[in-house]
Formats: structure tokens, sequence, C-alpha cells
DNA sequence: TATTGTTATACTCTATAACTATA
DNA sequence: TATAGTTATAGAGTATAACAATA
């Protein structure tokens, strides 16, 4: 899902001709600027495109970093849980599964309790696949918020969470 | 992109078994909710599910949106960038104009001053469309919002440009 | 009858590369 | 030689539906 914004009028100030110079980067984002989602949005996909780069030579499918992190946090946990967490339809988690088997990152077990479940577990090597993740997404985080005072990262995090338990939950 | 957590251990206060009861939804985060990046994307993937589910009527395709806005804010601006704007390769910017100019919400003029240019401009009728599509946003956006008040919006909107201004231009 | 996991299929989205016309 | 736009193709990602085992 994207944005958009409204017939919006050349900036007299930028004195560009009736025809605007589209090499430059600097386009009028007109109604568009006015949405925090817009915002939100704009920062995640450079963030989203900063962690692909650090995290390449993983060659992480997409949703293999959430599920693994839900299964490490969640040990036990089956995998249609897994696939509700993350937002993708069960038969994905069979993929990502697969997957995070075949590195040997978690492993499944069938469930004492209800044996049409998969229990999940991360392994040793999945935790530190993880570790090592984790440190990577951290030094691309921090070079994102370290423009904040550690009152403003506190700031912005209480917020955001403000508005996910009040709307999401 | 994706996020995940750590090793974490099961919640004594919450009294689970040695298998989760995976039937709720409140999985525990682990390391991912230490990340304000993990907090973005959370909510901005719900924003745009909702967003979605607004616009469904419209069957926009993926970034047509986006484009759209851009166009309407940027009169004669070129192909290739609204492309770069949202991040899309030329070729699908292609496509995307191919489909605005079926509905006749955007229109392209050969370029007066480069020949290789296609110069694009929104139609009446696509800013009518805009209009309904803008108007549908802020609800959502309303909605989402209105957990804060106009300051902590306002402080919202300040922290995010910092970062954005500060990291990413 | 409903749920968990699995498989197969079809569809969408995207990247890539080649091509043209203009510069 | 480089750039703007176009087209075709192949690959990845996803949704959907049907199915088996279990509840």
């Amino acid at each position: 899902m994207h944005w958009s914004g409204i017939s919006v009028v050349v900036d007299p100030m930028r004195n560009v001709p009736a025809e605007l110079d589209t090499d430059q980067g600097d386009l009028e984002l007109g109604r568009l600027g006015n949405f925090v989602g817009f915002r939100l949005r704009r920062i995640q996909n450079q963030l989203s495109r900063n962690f692909a780069a650090v995290l390449a030579d993983h060659d992480l499918r997409h949703g293999l970093f959430s599920a693994l992190a839900i299964i490490s946090a969640n040990p036990g946990l089956s995998q249609i849980a897994v696939a509700r967490e993350i937002g993708l339809d069960k038969s994905l988690a069979v993929i990502i599964i697969d997957d995070l088997e075949r590195r040997k990152w978690a492993r499944r077990e069938r469930s004492q309790t209800d044996r049409r479940r998969h229990a999940l577990f991360i392994t040793p090597t999945g935790e530190a696949a993880l570790d090592d993740m984790f440190a990577k997404l951290e030094l691309v985080e921090h070079d994102v918020l370290e423009t904040l005072s550690p009152e403003e990262r506190h700031q912005l995090a209480s917020l955001l969470d403000r508005i996910y338990t009040d709307c999401f939950r």
C-alpha cells in the first residue's frame, strides 16, 4: 500500500521552469506530506533496505527472521501461531519452517498434548544465527536513531506503543 | 524484511503449561520488542491493511496511488522521476502509468524540451479520485491517531521528520 | 464438525535485459 | 555514448483450495 498528494503547485521559491527538472530528487510531496502514515512508510522502507543489505549474506526468505525470533521467544509454539504473528498464511509458515529446519536453526516436534500440532523449538545453531543477526540490526538501528537523544528515543517508542496498544490490540 | 526475538522464557505471571497455549494472540516478543524498527513495522503493517480495506473498491495496483499523488504534486514530471520517487524500476512505472491512462486519471504528453521524455499530468477525473482516496485515508489515520493529543501528534511527526532528514537525505 | 499441517496450483509482483528513439 | 521509455521473460512471493490426520 502506498500514498499520494494533491494537485500541487510549482514552488515559486524554487524557480523551476514550466517543465520540472526531474533530475533532482527533491519532488513536491503535496498532500502526502500531511500524513503520519507516509512518514512511517518512508522511514520503514529505508530501514528495510538497510536491514536487507546488512543481512544479505544470510540469504533470508521473507518472514524467516521474524519466524525464528518468535520461535525463540516462545518455545514450543505451533506453526499456525507463527503464521498469525507474522501475518502470513499457514501454508507459508510450512515453507518458512522447512527452510529453518534445512538450516538446522529450528526443529519440529510432535506436540504431546495435541498430536495435530508441531511444537517448534530453536536450536543452539539457530540462537547463534539469531544473535549475529540481532547484533547487525542493532547497528543499523543505532545509525538511524543516534540523531535523537535518549529521551527522544524513549518518547518515540512510547508514542508508537500507545498507538499500537490502543488501536490494534 | 521482518524481525524476531531471543530465547525467551515463559512468563511466570501467566502460568502457562510446558507447551504454550498458542490460541491466544499474546505471544512473547523477546528481543524483538527492544527495536523501534519493529514498532514502526507493526504499526505500518496494520495501517496498510486498513488502507487496503478502505480503498478496496478502487482496485488499486501496488504503487498506483503513490504515483498519482506524485504526478498531482509535480505536474509535468517524467516517468523515471516517478519511478525513483516510489522506489520502483522504470519498467514498472510504465505499467502503472498505463493503468492511470486507462482510468483517465493521468495523461502522457511528449516533453517539449526533451523528446525522449513523457511529461505526466493528472486529469480532473484523477483529481476527483485522489480527493476521494485522500478523504478515506484521513479517516483511517484519524482513527489511529486519535489516541494521541494534538501535541503528541506533532511531537511524533517531528521526531519522524528528524530521523528521515538526518539519516536518509 | 473443526483444526493443524501439507501440497499443488495459479496469480501477482518484480527484476532483468534487450530494444527504440532521442540526446 | 548515455538517457527515457517500452516490451518480454523468468523468478520469487503469495493466496487459495483441497486433502490427511487428529481433535
